[in-house]
DNA sequence: CTCCTTTTGTTGAAAATTCAACAGACTTTC
DNA sequence: GAAAGTCTGTTGAATTTTCAACAAAAGGAG
């Protein structure tokens, strides 16, 4: 475990737990580590949620695919992130998202069972990881909130340039590079790749923006 | 506070505390009860996220509305529930949502450093309060991905069909009494008012559901 | 009961999205 | 380096949504 101790202390999960207990602790937790394909589906939907993921290298995508095949990308996770806590703490049954490999990348489980309901003098941090999952689960209902800001938008421009002004605002830059490829970033929008193209190449002709693959500038 | 004692305690914020320590911790949490009229903003868009509130009687809906006016509805809850503690609780500087009375209510207020920051030993009950924090927080976050499993549909009759489907696997009845007006389910299913008013009518014409102001039947 | 306000359903036209298909650019593999 | 596969931009037609306007229905106030 020692080789991921850089990543998982700037994990939220462990905020405020210093690198000895933390070594001490995961084996307590029943931490285990997996790797993945790009691609690879890590948690399937419909089974069991019992674990939280921590992405020690590369990155994840959590999405919903519905009937019909279309797909929603709910959210990207990259290292010492986390993915799955929230259902792992409602303690549903099954899941209502997947998870995938973005890219080759190195998960993390812990059962969230052992955070939750191990007795609380077991480990003094214990209580720590209950405070640190409320926060990461508050910050989490932000992003959603900034989600929903801008798939409520009834138009491919108004949903692109309001997640592109978002990103900015957050990087503090009119330089963005964003995580997904076209049709990702449609599926995140919640619109058609081909005619998130076609905005994209408008947006450019009326010298609102310039793009060159997944970096774009504001201007 | 002890005319609300029996709300409270259905509050999942209180989960596991006896009444007799519920009504002792509530002057410690600097607990504060106002009453609304139906249609004020109780907590503004922009402001301090400092507290948290408990919906005491009647109903808020949490809402964003963007520069041009277009509103979204982003939850609504009832009596013994919760709202704003997942801004409070990230500490977030200024709200990216509006609560407005969605009738008349009575609302009490919690200052939620009083649950983060007092001295842990402070009130036995105070890991408790996080705990419940923690679990109403992931409780949330299934919510939000079951609305966007909704609003992530391309048409109106999709996402009404996807959304009153979960309602009916929720109540377990075919019959569903949605908490919306017309207005209201086109803002929460981010559609046009009138063409999900005609997307009813053609449901009905072909037997699909049956309606009758805010009572849905699936067929 | 009547008047006034709000809510709901309908309509048609304009605007936007989706869909399918394709060609060029770019990557990866062997 | 060639071939296969993937990603991206473009097109036009069909579908759907949005928008504005209006009238009927329902609800509330006096």
């Amino acid at each position: 475990m020692k080789k991921y101790l850089e990543i998982l202390k700037k994990c939220p999960l462990f905020d405020g737990i210093g690198e000895e207990h933390l070594l001490t602790m995961l084996p307590c937790l029943g931490a285990t580590v997996s790797a993945y394909d790009k691609k690879y589906t890590i948690l399937m939907e419909g089974t069991a949620a019992k674990y939280l993921g921590i992405v020690l290298s590369g990155s994840v995508q959590t999405v919903q695919v519905d009937f019909y095949g279309n797909r929603s990308i709910l959210s990207e996770m990259t290292a010492s992130q986390i993915f799955g806590e929230a259902f792992a703490c409602a303690e549903v049954s099954s899941l209502p998202v997947s998870v995938i490999a973005n890219e080759p990348c190195e998960v993390m489980f812990i059962d969230c069972s052992h955070i939750l309901h191990t007795c609380s003098n077991h480990c003094g941090f214990h209580q720590q990881l209950i405070y640190n999952l409320m926060k990461d689960l508050a910050t989490k209902t932000l992003l959603f909130h900034q989600r929903i800001e801008v798939t409520s938008k009834r138009t491919t421009r108004e949903k692109l340039m309001t997640y592109l002004l978002l990103q900015s605002k957050k990087e503090g830059s009119r330089k963005i590079v964003i995580p997904f490829d076209r049709q990702e970033l449609a599926d995140y929008l919640e619109v058609d790749r081909s005619g998130l193209s076609a905005e994209i190449g408008k947006l450019k002709k009326e010298g609102i923006l310039d793009c060159d693959k997944n970096r774009f500038v504001l201007l």
